[in-house]
DNA sequence: CCGCTAACGCAGTGATTGTTGCGATCAGGG
DNA sequence: CCCTGATCGCAACAATCACTGCGTTAGCGG
């Protein structure tokens, strides 16, 4: 049925996203002053038309690329925490899980940085929580894979409670003490956590294995 | 100057407090109304009106009381996270830790308490965060105490970092090897911490000591 | 049982939020 | 270079929020 269409369009169903020079400015300007509110004013007061005055951007703009806060702060989340910190190369696991889990703990210690993630966590829900650490656990299987096709003596499958000496932890694992640790003090403490206790967790992970 | 007043009361500076029937009656109510709207509407349409409404008292009676959402839900925090776990007692620190852990996990596990301690920590900051656990670090707290006066070997002021075997763990330790996975798996992931693996973490703190 | 006052309900108000329709502007492709 | 349409700014709108006096209720001590 008249097929004669200028372009190759279906049938205007899906429009296509245009993420150029403008768009990706009032992006850029939108999720600095979420950063910059959030820093100054406590979370309570983060709303639309704010962040909209101070990107210098009109609230309707902001209403359109982002439905709600929720929805704003887990992208502002996923885009400050992904790519903000580098896999580390050392030679061993150990060093690269100290360097690592020191990195991660400096950044944790910037006030903005806890402000953005208790914001995110608290607005989205799950979905800010997993905005603020899905990088955090690829960085960390990353590393725990490259030490296994490493010198890894076996991908630990099938071991006892105990947990066999020379084996390389599973992402779980290294999670649970390294960033359940970390954040757990970032989020629900108010003293940020050291660098030297930051190697410390490392230490008490690999404890009794290479 | 005039001191013939009727009561004792010296200037009319301090108001006294009155937690009689009714004021405790209005408390509880928009305390549990905070917890179902919670529990059924995303955090962000948590408003004042909405509570009171729902708590069926007049809007201005929660303003005047809360000042701020914040504090009504650090409020609402403490009192929910204060008293709903007991301290076993089971003879062992270990049968005591794991107990209590499986404890924490399974009310970590209902959303209504990730959806209040999310609006908590988001809305309050560091505040909402310690409402939130400083009951579980008394608790922690006294577990280790009873056991340290109980036979514990020494209250390990000074050991190496390899940590002597049968010693009583601090309880940062404590908190940074239990509290630390419980809470972040609860907060940043969807998925809820099983009962057996919070036993584990247990298994893991207290491994080579006692 | 009586008086005092803290705490609540009520009504009214200014400010802010969230939404919608329309015209202007700029990115991207022919 | 020009054309298409995705994206933005603008203005008006309804809805809701946050706040403030004032009268009333009810906890608490005598």
């Amino acid at each position: 049925m008249t097929t004669s269409q200028h372009s190759t369009r279906e049938a205007g169903a899906t429009p296509r996203p245009r993420p150029g020079g403008r768009s990706a400015r009032v992006r850029a300007s939108v999720h600095r002053a979420v950063g910059e509110l959030l820093a100054q004013a406590p979370a309570e007061s983060l709303t639309i038309p704010a962040v909209a005055t101070r990107a210098g951007v009109h609230p309707t703009t902001v209403y359109r690329r982002w439905p709600t806060l929720a929805e704003l702060l887990a992208d502002v989340a996923a885009s400050r925490f992904s790519g903000d910190i580098v896999v580390p190369d050392t030679g061993s696991l150990r060093g690269d899980l100290e360097r690592w889990a020191t990195d991660v703990a400096i950044d944790l210690a910037d006030p903005d940085v806890l402000a953005l993630m208790r914001a995110a966590v608290g607005a989205a829900g799950p979905d800010g929580g997993d905005a603020c650490v899905a990088d955090r656990h690829e960085q960390l299987t990353a590393m725990l894979e490259r030490e296994r096709a490493r010198g890894g003596p076996d991908d630990g499958s099938d071991r006892g409670p105990g947990g066999d000496p020379a084996t390389v932890p599973s992402t779980d694992e290294a999670a649970d003490a390294l960033l359940g640790p970390l954040y757990y003090r970032a989020v629900f403490t108010a003293r940020p956590g050291e660098p030297g206790w930051a190697r410390g967790l490392v230490g008490r992970l690999l404890a009794g294995r290479g």
